[in-house]
This record gives structure tokens, sequence and C-alpha cells, in this order.
DNA sequence: CTTGCTATGTTATAGTATTCCATATACGGG
DNA sequence: CCCGTATATGGAATACTATAACATAGCAAG
């Protein structure tokens, strides 16, 4: 099972790669790649850490663009809504997604230390409520699985708590 | 697998027994079981669904309680703590837990139509993420496992979209 | 070029949560 | 029993997160 994030990558490869699925995919879909929309990917990928809409906005405002709320959401909801972002229900925030264009149910690990957010598939655990949740008639549509721990950099130097 | 809150039960008792449980638990503990807190749990306890804060502010402002935002979250924080109620973090809102004073990875299918929540273990989940955690070098401390979709009697009722 | 859709920008407000300080109540040691 | 400490409650003020509603601008198809 693979999962980015808290594994050694070549992260200018990744996010470069990511850029240009996403502008691929916003073409072949009729959808506008615009600048603040680039812009705001590019600030999530340049990190694996999950940043909150207001810290989006703060640089957004800094670098001209609009800087009033809805400014922030409006961009994350289009970029959650294409899948090229996930939101972590826990940190009210958002991490760019590991694998553009591509429907999945993602699964997070989340460092309580350095908020670096991991990606990972949460298929299996769908498939774990799906007994329960057949038993009880309920339909899933979504699901939110996040686990919050400690990563192993932030181990390694015995921050830990 | 059992997930209670959406299949039948007697629920008086259920909701008597669990109160005595969490009375149980406090004695055990030298925790207080305070009239603020036994009451919070109560509300929790009279219906499978998700309460925000500031709705059981409401109805403890209505019975002579505090009326200020500390005095839901310090309770809330408390019953939460203890393992008498969970937080939906996809709903920043409150349950009362279904298997007071044992500890327990709890996983949880949410009524997008009624808000209705149902408790299950997410313990298989736990046991999913596990080899991705383990690969990464995470050391998980929590989870949280939410599904999203629409319960049996709403389901029932045609509501859905 | 005009009509209509999508996107951007702004104001105002709603909803969620915490920090800090003051008062009160419970508990153990003397 | 009284005192000192820890815990619990009450409240003011503020911070953080999110949305509604409305106005303007850009762009594409007819």
């Amino acid at each position: 099972m693979e999962s980015v994030g808290m594994t050694a990558h070549d992260h200018g490869s990744c996010k470069a790669e990511r850029l240009a699925a996403a502008h691929g995919f916003c073409d072949a879909h009729r959808l506008h790649f615009t600048a603040v929309r680039r812009r705001v990917f590019e600030i999530l990928l340049d990190e694996h850490k999950a940043l909150g809409a207001y810290d989006i906005l703060a640089r957004l405002k800094a670098e001209g663009f609009g800087s009033q709320p809805p400014v922030a959401y409006r961009t994350l909801d289009f970029l959650v809504k294409h899948g090229f972002v996930h939101r972590i229900e826990r940190l009210n925030a958002y991490v760019a997604c590991v694998h553009p264009c591509e429907t999945h149910d993602p699964a997070f690990m989340i460092c309580r230390l350095c908020n670096t957010v991991a990606e990972t598939s949460a298929l299996p655990s769908r498939g774990m409520l799906g007994p329960a949740a057949r038993e009880a008639g309920f339909e899933i549509e979504q699901t939110v699985v996040e686990a919050i721990g400690v990563c192993p950099s932030c181990r390694a130097e015995g921050v830990a708590g």
C-alpha cells in the first residue's frame, strides 16, 4: 500500500506532474484552471501539510488576489469538487491530493506535531464498514478516515509527548 | 457487528443503563458527575443524533445553567475525555457513546438527511490503516472514521437526493 | 454585439471554539 | 473544624471557520 507524504520522493517532479495533470483534466472537462485556482493548488502542492482556508487567503492577498474569505473558500470548493484537493475534517484544513483525476476514498495520517498529512486509500476501510452498513440498511456515499498520531521524523526527534 | 443507533431497541433502558454506567464510572474514578455534566449527557442520550455545542448551550441556558460557550465546551470536553460522548468531526457536533466505560475506536454512520448517527467499531479500520502506517513509520494514536450517507428510514421515505 | 453562463470581488453576518479572569465548591492535611 | 489546594462553574472578550447575498467582469455561442 502506497502512502505518499511521509516517505522520500522527488517532490519537484511530484508537484509538476500533478499540476500538469490538473491542467489536463480541466482542459478535457471544459473547466477553467484559472490563475487563483492554479495558485491555490500550487500553494497546497508545496508541502504535504494541511493549510487552513485563512492561511491560503493570506497568501492570496499578499499576491494581489482578492482578500475576502469567499475567494479562498470558492477556490478550495472547486479544487475539492474535482478531486485535486481534500479537506481534512479533523483540522478544518486542506491538502493537495496525491492522485489527481482518480476518484477514490482517501484516508489520511495526520502528524499532530508538524501537521504533515500523508494520504493513502480508504477502500479497505469502507470494506470494513460495509457489513455494518448493510446490516443497518445504511447507504454509504462518502467516508472520512483520518488517523492522528506522530510521523516518523517527529518521532525521530523525540519531540513526541 | 453491532451498530446501535439505526436499529430498533428499548431506548428507555438504553438511556438509563448508560447514565448509571457513567455515574458508576465517575464514582470509581473519583470524578465528579455534576449536575451540568449529567444534564448534558442526558440531553445527548435522548436521541441518536449529533447536537452542536451551541444547541446544547441553548438548552442549558433555558434550564438555568450558565449561558456562555465555555460552559458547553468544558462539559463536552469532560464527557469526551472520559469516553461518554464522541465528537463527530464532520458535523462539529457530539453524540452519546453507546459503549460507555470501554475504550475503543468508534466509527460512525451519519445520515445526511436526518442527522442520525449510528456508532460501530473502527478497530478493523485501524487494522487496515495499520500496514500503511507501519510502512510509513507513522504511530497511530487515534482514528476518525465517519461514513456519510442515508439511513434506512430516510431511504424508505424516498426523501433521498 | 448581445445574451447568458462562469468567475471574481466585496460587504456583512453566521457558526464554532478558545483564552483569560473571577468566583465557588469539594477534598485532604493539620 | 479550618485552611490550603485543586477542581468546577460563570462570564467577558476574542479568535477562528464558513456562508449568504449582491455587484462586476470575462468569456463563449448565437
